[in-house]
RNA sequence: GGGCGGUUAGCUCAGUGGUUAGAGCGCUUGCUUCACACGCAAGAAGUCAGAGGUUCAAAUCCCCUACCGCCCA
């Protein structure tokens, strides 16, 4: 083996291995149940990003976990057509040979599209494998194949069979750069500073004028009415007075409207019904007629006069200083106010009054807060429930349709001559009213998102009633970014439950987002983003999932830089190291496979002890899916308790006792069982040094084929020991204490000290440690006996410790003051701590309130702490003596 | 305007009422010790943002304040 871990190495190999033997797929066994978590489809726009490698790595530990247990486990991965943003993308690259898609029409359009997706729909699988995403490719899914697309039309069928999907005239959010309506949603809003206009309208009778205040002057050519709150005195004589319209001379009436502000600019308000939602429910109220004003692209259309063709924004300057001019602009106040921009692409949205279609979402929502309000689905963090629930019941029409080419095609066909709807799953080749075939299909696609909300369901097979859907429905967990909550998760939860009766997934996981160092997003623009790849070259693949996960809690956002990455790569190869270790030890001689307790060392059953309280301390970490705190839990264990103490006495041992084999075989079975409690979260090593550990090991050995498919350690109750633990930590406890006196006093490391310890009743245990002690803090000889000499001993550094004492002799290289000084200040720190716990102790309160085992842990501690400061002064006493 | 989160070592973060608050990185010191310098050993470093309250006991629960960030309208 070489001596430092190369992961670019050995990571394809064990990839396309365990793809050969199909271990991602799962066998389907009614007597099971199933583990299942469908992958939110990535864009396929684009490659991956760290936040998908982070939804990788979370998705694939709790996978690889759940297969370990030997749960039927089904990881589905999946790919998003993202409607827009692949339109986009597409039509810049058509834009370089200086074509539009209208001069390619829709049907060349699409082909086009689908070459491009094609390409970078592999790019994303090849990347999800290089991360080592165990999911089922046997079970990949695309939004636009035709099984999610079936799905999308039946339940949009259905939804409007039942009435819950309606076509309608309402404001909606317009993107003039996408030309196509868009969801509430999909509408980021920002705070602008912009500027209120007060604009005069004059009265008809010539009485005078009254003032609005706009953001927007350049939709007065579209108001048709100014509008007063019926209880502002202010207005109270003009109400149903008419005034004229700057610029076009519209005469237009003041109506009285309890949505209009008291505060705002003046009080009287343009309404605008045509651009503006508030407007448009206005005008509703008072029965005014509704203007746009605004072609597709926001230029001003043939409604504005002198302004048509001019775009929206120098439509707005030219009527500012047309207003000005007329003397009709009274003034100008900076103004700050929230201006919706397209998700997409950050353009401005328009709101425009436009017929799309919606879905009807209130009665959709009712069941689906009842799902989190009565425990069905958990949502982890639990605070996002409350983000969740606010915008259920607060919930608004859903708009689902696209201006645009690439998408699910709305399944609506309108006759030509009846003028009837025609909404039908298979293509209608007839008016299901008149039986006419002058039927034509509506242009329009739908919203992504709407085929997201099927996606539990829909790559299950539904709306069949195939034996996948009936096994792994409803799913297990639903994994990913809490900014997602509302596109994915909400309308899962709502389509899952309206289309097949019960909930998509019992857990919702929701991960943070990922920043670099300094806590800024990631983002092309900002120069800052972490490419995946790179770092899967650099550092492995293994350090890199490593990296993602530390400092990571459910619903925080965390940063990634070097340093993680570096502890990542350097955990891996000291996990090599301490595999290289063992296996160069058994390859000379052969390892028992059985563990025989009767024969264990105490350090022997000390680590199985540990390993014991550890495999359990994990398990519980991820049955609550704290993962970055099983993954801690390893780390420590491996490299804190196994490669510190445990190898460094078996080495010991195994030099000075060259027989004996036990060590042989706890080394291996503790290495075996950490790599498989490793594997979910660092499956390429685990798997390259689980196979090469097998390779030296003897048949009674060789207990499969693959780590992936290993049984997940579980905790054996039987191996705590706690006096094991005690010994050891007590050993432990002289070693670093004469390490410490060594350090202190600069002792160079080629110089050995002498030491004796004074072990009371764990001296028969300790003694057999004595050799190691002496190897491992370089000291020699170390005298081990039950109690001090009355008179202590001559010119050495005293140091007690919890359950013995140490003198380490150093002649006549002992400071006498700064030992002083030492044993002073310890012997401050214990007092202190004696008086915080006495005063605990003779506290009524705590001794009749607390618990009687906390109560008692007090006390022992107290008189263990009255011991040490006796001995301390001691010690101190004879210094000063 | 409504809501949420954060504030713990120089940095990044753990810590779900019970030892003298932990880890990684960084820092200081010493080491090429036969698995590993991607390493080993030792060390320094904290008024747990501030104020108040509940409790026998608070970094942890409650209230207020400040600052930073996010979401919704």
């Amino acid at each position: 083996m070489p001596k430092a871990y190369e992961p670019g190495k050995v990571e394809q190999k064990w990839y396309s291995f365990w793809m050969e033997q199909g271990y991602f797929t799962p066998k389907i066994d009614p007597q099971k149940k199933p583990f299942v978590i469908i992958m939110p489809p990535p864009n396929i726009t684009g490659e991956l990003h760290l936040g998908h490698a982070l939804v990788a790595a979370l998705e694939d530990v709790m996978t690889r976990w759940h297969r370990m247990k030997g749960d039927p486990t089904l990881w589905l991965p999946g790919v998003d057509h993202a409607g827009i943003a692949t339109q986009v993308v597409v039509e810049r690259l058509l834009a370089r040979e200086g074509l539009t898609r209208h001069q390619l029409g829709r049907e060349e359009f699409l082909k086009r599209v689908w070459e491009w997706v094609n390409k970078t729909h592999n790019t994303i699988t090849e990347q999800h494998q290089r991360l080592g995403a165990s999911c089922d490719w046997t079970r990949e899914h695309f939004t636009m194949d035709d099984g999610p697309t079936c799905a999308v039309r039946a339940a949009f069928v259905r939804l409007y069979d039942k009435g819950l999907i309606y076509r309608g005239e309402r404001i909606i959010n317009w993107c003039p750069r996408c030309t196509t309506a868009l969801s509430d949603l999909e509408v980021d809003h920002k705070d602008l500073t912009g500027s209120l206009w007060y604009v005069r309208y004059a009265f008809a009778d010539g009485s005078g004028y009254i003032t609005v205040a706009t953001t927007r002057p350049e939709t007065i050519l579209g108001d048709t009415a100014v509008a007063v709150n019926p209880n502002d005195d202010r207005f109270k004589d003009v109400v149903d007075k008419k005034v004229i319209l700057p610029i076009l001379k519209r005469e237009i009436p003041i109506v009285a409207d309890e949505a209009v502000s008291l505060e705002f600019g003046t009080g009287a308000v343009k309404v605008t019904p045509g651009h503006d939602p508030v407007d448009f429910d206005i005008a509703q109220r008072q029965k005014r007629p509704l203007i746009n004003i605004l072609n597709p692209d926001a230029t001003m259309n043939e409604n504005t006069g002198p302004y048509q063709g001019l775009d929206r924004f120098a439509c707005r300057e030219a009527i500012v200083k047309d207003l000005e001019k007329e003397g009709l602009l009274v003034k100008i106040e900076p103004y700050s106010h929230s201006v919706g921009h397209c998700q997409r692409c950050q353009t401005i949205i328009e709101p425009i009054a436009s017929k799309q279609w919606f879905v009807k979402m209130q009665p959709l929502a009712e069941p689906a807060i009842k799902a989190i309000t009565d425990g069905r689905i958990t949502i982890i963090p639990d605070r996002f429930a409350r983000v969740y629930l606010n915008w259920m019941e607060n919930i608004r029409d859903w708009c689902i349709s696209r201006q645009l080419w690439w998408g699910h095609r709305i399944p609506v066909w309108y006759c030509a001559d009846c003028g009837g709807l025609t909404v039908s799953v298979e293509n209608a080749q007839k008016c299901r009213h008149c039986g006419s075939s002058k039927v034509e299909q509506d242009p329009d696609v739908l919203d992504t998102w709407f085929s997201s909300g099927l996606w539990p369901h829909s790559t299950l097979g539904w709306p069949d009633d195939t034996e996948d859907l009936r096994y792994f429905y409803p799913t297990s967990v639903m994994e990913t970014a809490y900014d997602l909550i509302f596109f994915w998760v909400a309308r899962m939860i709502i389509m899952g439950i309206e289309d097949t009766g019960e909930v998509p997934f019992r857990t919702v996981y929701l991960h943070g987002l990922i920043r670099d160092e300094k806590g800024e997003k990631m983002s092309k623009t900002r120069g800052n983003v972490l490419n995946p790849l790179d770092l899967m070259d650099k550092y492995g693949t293994d350090a890199m999932r490593f990296a993602l996960l530390t400092g990571t809690s459910p619903g925080n956002d965390s940063k990634v830089g070097q340093d993680k990455l570096e502890a990542g790569r350097n955990f891996a190869n000291k996990l090599w190291n301490a595999t290289r270790f063992v296996i160069g030890t058994i390859e000379r001689r052969q390892a028992p496979a059985e563990i025989r307790w009767e024969q264990l060392a105490t350090e022997d059953r000390w680590i199985l002890s540990r390993l014991s309280r550890t495999v359990s301390a994990i398990n519980t970490a991820m049955e609550n899916f704290q993962f970055e705190e099983a993954q801690r839990l390893v780390y420590d264990f491996l490299w804190g308790d196994f490669c510190d103490w445990y190898i460094e006495l078996a080495k010991i041992r195994l030099r000075l006792n060259p027989e004996v084999l036990t060590p042989l075989t706890v080394l291996v079975y503790i290495l075996e069982h950490s790599l498989r409690l490793l594997h979910p979260f660092m499956p390429f090593v685990t798997e390259e040094l689980w196979q090469n550990l097998k390779r030296s090991l003897g048949p009674e050995w060789q207990v499969g084929e693959s780590i992936i498919i290993a049984p997940y350690p579980q905790a054996d109750a039987a191996a705590i020991n706690p006096e094991a633990e005690r010994i050891m930590s007590s050993v432990i406890e002289v070693v670093r204490s004469i390490r410490n006196v060594r350090a202190e006093y600069k002792v160079p490391l080629s110089q050995w000290v002498e030491a004796q310890v004074f072990a009371g009743k764990l001296t028969v245990a300790i003694m057999s440690y004595q050799q190691a002690i002496e190897t491992l803090s370089r000291a020699r000889p170390v005298i081990i006996n039950e109690a001090k000499p009355a008179a202590g001993v001559e010119n050495a550094v005293a140091i007690v410790l919890t359950e013995a004492e140490v003198a380490v002799p150093l002649a006549s290289m002992i400071d006498l003051e700064a030992e002083k000084q030492r044993l002073q200040k310890e012997i401050d720190q214990c007092r202190a701590e004696i008086g915080r716990l006495d005063a605990r102790l003779q506290d009524n309160a705590f001794l009749t309130k607390a618990p009687p085992a906390v109560v008692n842990k007090e006390r022992d501690k107290l008189t263990a702490l009255r011991d040490k400061v006796g001995k301390l002064e001691e010690e101190a006493g004879r210094l000063r003596g």
